[in-house]
DNA sequence: TTGATTTTTTCATCTAGGTGAAAAGATTTT
DNA sequence: AAAATCTTTTCACCTAGATGAAAAAATCAA
């Protein structure tokens, strides 16, 4: 979901809650956020990759977000707001993440001031990337945003199977699957 | 952009930054920020109305986001990255805005963790509602997304002309007007 | 009160990407 | 190493929405 630089993780403020964070694993395919469940958790992943996805109307499965090692990923609306979730995360390698729970977080946020700065510049990076999706979604074509993704992402090619990156491209598999063939010859 | 609700406006904390605002009047079509341009405000909205929109690879105007009464808007990634925009904002109506400048925002959250919570949790709003805008972008077709629009806003229909509205929805403006003849018959 | 400009609709045509089914390739399981 | 399962590609066909041009309607300006 959103990245933590080393500067991040090393920040004093956030340091106290990574430090009393549970450490949890997860197998390959397992799911770590059932839709309908409410998420407490905010997890670091020190190793592995995530999915957040939902399913669709016609109840096709789509990839809303990968993360990897060094990232923070929740499923927004359901840790922030409390609520049943619709996204649901999955383990898409063997996963090792901390877990910090939603008492942890709202507490460490109340005694530090750090740590409530600290976390509004994360959500507002979020905010930041998730305007450019939309913007990304509404003017770039689909063979656009599958080189852009290969540019600034390679390993996710390697670690997500195309089914899982079309749905996050915003096309089907088959589509996807077209575009990767026009650019052999 | 994000609408304040009363509570939010009657904020002790927020108070003293709203109060300390500078009060500002655009002209309907005025420019408020120029692409280019460093944001450097908060608009709160007392009256009227702004679109924030982009220009694409071909030069179309795209609207991303409507702002009204209540509401307190700004070129995200310009303001909080202090970037040049690539939104303009727009005057769709003679509007009046308390202006609260970057320096003021910046000054009061340092001395308020009331003020830093109540930030990020504005903050943690738009990020859930443009989550969902991704959402509604890839799975939506365009004329549920207008019926959606129509039952959420119905005020924008009084306000904006169709062509704003079709960007905004992810289409074009002809598009739009095949959507609305199909709902007469 | 008539131009001039802007907004909205209509129309004919085109195309990016969807759909469904099937084949081909990989990977896993026994 | 065969069977079963999962992933990826291919193909024929379809459709939502784009494009470009033009007409119609509404709004604004002098």
């Amino acid at each position: 979901m959103i990245k933590l630089d080393r500067n991040a993780v090393e920040n004093a403020a956030l340091r106290p809650l990574i430090d009393e964070a549970e450490i949890v694993r997860f197998k390959k395919g397992e799911t770590v956020i059932k839709m309908g469940s409410i998420c407490n958790y905010l997890f670091l992943i020190e190793q592995g990759m995530l999915r957040n996805f939902y399913y669709d109307q016609k109840g096709k499965d789509i990839t809303h977000w990968f993360s990897s090692e060094g990232m923070i990923v929740t499923s927004p609306p359901s840790f922030f707001k409390r609520e049943p979730s619709f996204f649901e995360i999955q383990a898409l390698e063997d996963t090792v993440v901390k877990a910090i729970s939603y008492i942890q977080f709202e507490q460490a946020l109340e005694h530090s001031q750090a740590l409530e700065r600290f976390a509004r510049k994360l959500v507002t990076e979020v905010m930041i990337t998730l305007g450019r999706k939309v913007i990304d979604l509404q003017t770039q074509s689909a063979a656009h945003r599958y080189d852009a993704l290969l540019i600034s992402h390679p390993d996710i090619f390697q670690r997500a199977n195309l089914g899982h990156i079309a749905g996050y491209l915003g096309i089907t598999q088959q589509t996807l699957s077209k575009i990767r063939a026009s650019k052999l010859g």
